[in-house]
RNA sequence: UACCCCGUGGUGUAAUGGCAACACCUCAGGUUUUGGUCCUGAUGUUCCUGGUUCGAGUCCGGGCGGGGUAGCCA
């Protein structure tokens, strides 16, 4: 190593890697990520994803390294083509590339039965005629010893005979299990006689209906693994129980190396759920849209929410990596996104709740065309024009009659801006029969065009329009958290907490013209609301809320 | 009450025997044609208890607390 890496400020498994590098015992590097396709890869993924894919590409610099891309698909019952293609498009899109390292557990599988037979030959493994029943009420408890199954002494011949019909098709589903032979008293639970494989007939997305056994998880992880040559393999705490395994399989067959496993923490997010199971189930009884509603933790979800990849991968690093359970606020995800839509989204004026607004001293017809920044973040994003005219809306809610201290948007008689346009003062306030407002009318400072007055006098509020005649009409989804609580389920079931405001649809909002050329690719601000984009599914003119901008005046108000 | 893992501000992460730091959040102020952004500042931290050491968040013992584990799921 030509450039040591100071341990200092490094996660756990970087300086395992750092020190394996320096003792010689690898002279590359390589990792994977190894989803099950049995659903959609969310946030949580994500951060599997970020150091997987992330620790190839930084030790890349030092060694040869790479990550590999393998599904873990030895679950017929539960996997789905639908899945894969999903996973693939989602690691791609959040901007990792696996080159030529595409892999699945299912090409393993005659390797996996090869290895099989060698564990039988060692007296390591055994066929059980046990019923799962059986297994289960003999493997003991927490704090009681398990007892040997009648079967567990087969000769080895009887073992072959046996496991080589079990693949033959010769015995019913469930009938027999191959078993390793290790410890039924062993006080790790995954040591007690762990099945291998089991008796499924199911027709597998990629093998078909070629094989009617199919291996267990913690005999095919640790051997795949060792087949690509994983030099460290990166997973979640809850299979730290499950290492003495992973190591007694690598050290009992002929594979070519033996991979370390190592553990880290699962990402936790406030207020949203995180489990496979819960997201299928949001999604199979219909209380979201699909895998991909922007109200889900899903990166399909984020990314029709207009989420950036960036951002997300910003949130993976900022989080880190350790071994202790922890809850990330949400609120670090929103300001890496804030952070990073700040800098890239282009600024528009949409209104939301449209309130309409006639200029007294405005000539009819008259059309001015202003100069908008786009984007202040960024001068190279340059300016674009504006349509004013004497009808406009604004937002109603910057509109009060009788104003509470500080409010410094429009009231009657205040002067407020018109964003890039002119300086305003309400004269008017036109209710209807209930005593709600319909419109305002007031006059402008035909002196102030662009939002200066000629004496310098100071006019603290701003607010956004748009042009009645130029306007368009839109719908707006505005979002919040889809559970009210931090801790969904904590201590009720999970699906009493979901928020009963996580989505509102607001029709007939009011867009400027340059909105119609929005796409679901492009984030855009809508000045003073929040980030929004143009939705990847619904027809017309439909945008997501992605995420409020920070809003000061909002604590103020909340506290009186 | 078995085994494994983990305890650092409200949250997440760092400090690798030597001044407990960074980010988010919160609060206060400044700048501002977005109550955005940006800038400045403030509040707040080593689970308890013995020990080793000149010196312990860090090492050791004992507690306490949290998480995981009894699928032919992954």
């Amino acid at each position: 190593m030509d450039t040591p890496i100071p341990a200092a400020g490094r996660d756990f498994i970087r300086q395992i890697i750092d020190a394996d590098l320096a003792a010689g015992k690898h002279v590359n590097v390589v990792t994977r990520f190894p989803p099950e396709p049995n659903g959609y890869l969310h946030i949580g993924h994500a951060k599997a994803i970020c150091l997987n894919f992330g620790l190839a590409a930084e030790f890349g610099s030092q060694v040869p390294a790479r990550c590999h891309l393998r599904f873990d698909d030895t679950n017929p019952e539960k996997e789905e083509q639908e899945y894969i293609d999903a996973i693939e498009a989602d690691v791609r899109w959040l901007g990792f590339d696996w080159g030529e390292h595409l892999y699945h557990a299912s090409d393993y599988f005659q390797k996996l039965y090869d290895y099989s037979e060698e564990l039988i030959q060692q007296g390591l493994a055994y066929v059980d005629d046990q019923s799962a029943e059986e297994i289960r009420a003999t493997r003991g408890t927490l704090t009681e010893p398990g007892t040997d199954s009648p079967w567990r002494n087969r000769s080895v011949e009887e073992n072959l005979d046996l496991f080589r019909r079990m693949r033959a098709g010769e015995f019913a589903d469930g009938s027999r299990v191959l078993r390793g032979r290790i410890d039924m008293a062993s006080p790790n639970l995954n040591m007690r006689d762990p099945a291998l494989w089991r008796i499924r007939r199911a027709p597998h997305p990629r093998t078909g209906d070629a094989w009617l056994i199919y291996p267990m998880y913690d005999f095919t992880h640790p051997l795949s693994d060792a087949l690509e040559y994983i030099t460290h393999s990166i997973c979640t705490l809850e299979f730290e129980n499950h290492r003495p395994l992973y190591d007694w399989a690598v050290d009992n067959v002929s594979v070519p190396c033996k991979p370390r496993q190592i553990e880290f923490a699962r990402l936790n997010l406030s207020y949203t759920v995180m489990s496979k199971r819960k997201l299928l189930f949001l999604v199979k009884e219909g209380h979201v849209d699909g895998w991909d509603d922007p109200r889900m933790p899903t990166l399909s979800g984020l990314r029709r929410r207009g989420y950036t990849p960036e951002a997300i991968r910003d949130f993976c690093e900022r989080i880190g990596v350790a071994k202790r359970d922890s809850m990330v606020d949400v609120q670090l995800l929103e300001h890496c996104l804030r952070e990073d839509l700040n800098r890239r989204a282009q600024r528009r004026m949409a209104v939301v709740d449209p309130l309409p607004l006639s200029i007294e001293n405005w000539e009819e017809g008259r059309v001015d065309w202003l100069e908008a920044v786009n984007n202040p973040e960024d001068a190279s994003a340059g300016t674009r024009q504006v349509p004013f005219t004497g009808e406009l809306f604004i937002e109603r809610e910057d509109f009060v009659e009788d104003p509470p201290k500080k409010w410094f948007r429009l009231s009657p008689g205040a002067e407020v801006r018109l964003r890039w346009g002119y300086l305003f003062t309400c004269t008017q306030v036109v209710k209807d029969a209930q005593g709600r407002v319909e419109r305002l009318v007031g006059r402008i400072d035909p002196e102030s065009r662009g939002g200066n007055a000629p004496d310098g006098r100071k006019v603290k509020g701003t607010i956004h329009w748009v042009s009645a005649a130029h306007a368009l009409d839109a719908e707006v989804r505005l979002y919040e958290h889809l559970f009210a609580l931090e801790k969904p389920g904590a201590d009720r079931d999970f699906l009493e907490d979901i928020n009963p405001h996580s989505l509102k649809c607001v029709t007939h909002c009011k867009l400027e013209a340059a909105l119609a050329e929005a796409t679901p690719e492009l984030p855009v601000q809508f000045e003073r609301l929040g980030y929004f984009v143009r939705d990847s599914r619904a027809p017309g003119l439909v945008f997501n809320r992605t995420v409020t901008l920070r809003d000061t005046w909002a604590k103020e108000a909340v506290k009186g």
